[in-house]
DNA sequence: GGTATTCCTATGGGAGTGCTAGGAATATAC
DNA sequence: GTATATTCCTAGCACTCCCATAGGAATACC
């Protein structure tokens, strides 16, 4: 249950690798950014799939990048400011665990439901660990000490 | 994403259905189990479909069913004893959010892999929410006061 | 035997996942 | 301005899983 898309699971392993060779914006202009053909040699990802996924996270804000000969991407906020829920609800959408989470569908119930008070909790409780990581967090084989 | 399927969300409301009518082994001979047909009918749910579903938690060790005429399902456990990781994991399978979370299968990083700690750290924040509430507490629609 | 129930297996449409392919747009280099 | 290297856009395909439906076998009561 709660499977994780690879989709998602490339692109952090795509962000961490940015973040790794400290490929931000206003670098060094000597600096290249990393291209995506690059990026899925070093990572054993598929080159084209990994493109679609850099072209998302570019759209979402998180990346930036320059087209034509020397183009790639570059974090466009350093590791730090970047937390962790951003990146998974840019690839895989909000949270949700069901759709009456916002809407709020009568299930047989008319009103009452209790389940919904229950799946509300488990969204907070997932929403709650992922914006309290940054990229940064991650980066740094940070050990989940406080549950805060 | 994390979308939890019809299935889970049908039996936690099969669940709820039997431990509001009170229908734990060991009440009075008289009270009739539920049928499966009467819990569809009375939570709109497919009937067939959750027949398979209530075979799930029987197997599971969640339900005792009785076969035959004034045959039907009761709770195996007063609802405070059932907790809804239980429940999740009879019905959903083990909370896994990337396959390697429980074998360590190298990817590209060599053994040196951070993005499953990250992984790791939101497995556990998900089955710590799901273990701290039993059954009952969904039932009394328990708000999530402290994030224990 | 008749009836009501759980239990088992098979099937099928639909949606989503995980890629692959081809090319258009864009920017540098010579 | 032609060649080259890159991002960007769209389409498609095999595969799996989800959601339900259907039919019947096994079981237990009357
Ligand atoms: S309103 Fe969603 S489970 Fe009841
Ligand atoms: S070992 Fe699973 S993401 Fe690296």
């Amino acid at each position: 249950m709660f499977n994780v898309s690879t989709k998602t699971q490339y692109g952090i392993r795509a962000l961490v690798h940015l973040a790794r060779a400290g490929e931000v914006v206003g670098h060094v202009q000597g600096n290249p950014a990393a291209t995506a053909a690059a990026i899925a040699r070093s990572e054993s990802i598929s080159p084209k799939y990994l493109e679609g996924i850099l072209s998302l996270l570019t759209t979402a804000g998180l990346l930036v990048s320059e087209r034509g000969k020397h183009g790639g991407y570059r974090l466009a906020r350093p590791p730090r400011e970047v937390s962790m829920l951003e990146i998974v609800e840019a690839l895989e959408g909000e949270i949700k665990p069901v759709d009456c989470i916002d809407s709020r569908e009568v299930c047989a119930q008319g009103g009452s439901c209790l389940p919904r008070l229950f799946w509300l909790g488990l969204k907070e409780s997932v929403d709650g660990y992922l914006s309290s990581r940054s990229l940064k967090d991650v980066l740094e084989g940070e050990a989940d000490d406080g549950r805060a």
